[in-house]
DNA sequence: GAACGGTATTATGAATTCAAAATCAAGACA
DNA sequence: TGTCTTGATTTTGAATTCATAATACCGTTC
């Protein structure tokens, strides 16, 4: 059955600018002009509003007073305050996953990993990731804690523009999924304090694998620091 | 120095939208009318719409589309949910505070734990609940990670309309001084793992206290089930 | 008396309008 | 040449307006 939901427009617009915020169209620290967008989405200004003020509660943008918006800059102490939260919630996760989960589900979940194991033997990154992502998301949805998922997606949000250095060495690459072999066989025997130690350490080691090296280290209040490279 | 901080109407009306929640002005439930509340603040309908989304992405209101925003209503689940993911949170507080934290900023929160101990003597049940609210949000920020503190106070907010019951027996309170007492002391040692261990627990008495009884026990979607003892 | 239908009223969603602040662009001046 | 005014233009913030959906009211029918 089709859902054929009436959502309000400034949760379209508000979808719409995140992709543009996470495909880079509109690049950290940018300023935000609300006519241009409301043309390019056909859109007047009072839902695009709407989806700015609401992003901003999402750490998405910031919004200065008479100044407009601007998408939030990373920094390395935000990036790592997030990963931070996120590793204690995905702990908190796989704790309630092992007290709820079903059979079928570790089933599932089983079929994932073997599907990212083949995508590690034949080295596609891509699709590794892709699959790696569902996993985590089939552990977070298994924990059956709505509040727990919010937060964990919100997080998720703001540091998806967090693009993966080429450091991604086999070495870690290979730590990485024994982490997920672990993984698989903590939530088998349902022991949710390994599975919760597992799922904190191994987004840890993630975090050393992000390109921290461009991004700037500290806030600045500055106008525009960085051109970036737009050619 | 004051903050002469031109901060957007929206966020005004937002914070006085949310007091009236908090006071139980603006039942759980209940339909908010955009008129009387327009009205009631002296502004136009544009920012208190701006606020009404912004709080329905914090989890306060739900908006329904055409049909307008009502306060969220919680359920055992919700906020059974919103305590093990604040419990999490509080956790690594603990873990990161001990790794940050100054002897001053220890000898502070001592002082406040001397303060609450007094409280806790004299049986004054509320500057004993405002002193320990103002300890474990010292813990918050001594882990230094706006991050972790940001969805804290989101999550705080949601339950701050919990009501404790009757049932904070002298037992109850006994332990939760008690628990106070470890805390102190691992604070000290700077014991990551035992502080963060406690404060997980802390709040699990804590939830044993609040009163759900009274709170449905699943979602309704209907109008307006019950209409809550209001003589 | 209860259920149904149709109209009037009200409330919401989104566009438009208006006032005020910020930005930009010249021109004056040191 | 570079800095500071001053006025024009643009942009933002918030009120107002307009179209549409939901609700309330009321008469009809069974």
């Amino acid at each position: 059955m089709e859902k054929i939901q009436h959502r309000n427009l400034y949760r379209e617009v508000a979808d719409r600018v995140r992709e543009l915020i996470e495909q880079g169209v509109l690049a950290p620290g940018e300023r935000i002009s609300e006519k241009k967008l409301c043309e390019q989405f056909g859109v007047s200004r009072t839902p695009l509003r709407e989806a700015l003020k609401v992003m901003a509660s999402e750490g998405l943008v910031e919004i200065l007073p008479n100044r407009g918006a601007r998408v939030t800059r990373l920094t390395v102490k935000k990036v790592r305050n997030t990963y931070d939260v996120m590793a204690a919630l995905e702990g908190l996760s796989g704790e309630l996953a092992c007290q709820n989960i079903t059979d079928e589900e570790i089933a599932a979940i089983q079929r994932l990993h073997d599907t990212m194991l083949e995508h590690y033997r034949q080295r596609e990154l891509q699709p590794y990731f892709r699959v790696n992502q569902q996993i985590h998301e089939r552990i977070i949805a298994a924990a059956d804690n709505d509040v727990l998922e919010e937060m964990y997606n919100n997080l998720s949000q703001r540091v998806k523009r967090v693009r993966y250095s080429k450091k991604m060495t086999d070495d870690f690459w290979k730590r990485a999924v024994e982490d997920h072999e672990a993984m698989i066989e903590a939530l088998q025997k349902r022991d949710g304090l390994m599975l919760g130690r597992i799922l904190r350490e191994h987004l840890c080691n993630k975090l050393e694998v992000a390109s921290l090296d461009g991004m700037i280290e500290e806030e600045g209040d500055d106008e525009l620091p960085s051109r970036a490279a737009s050619s």
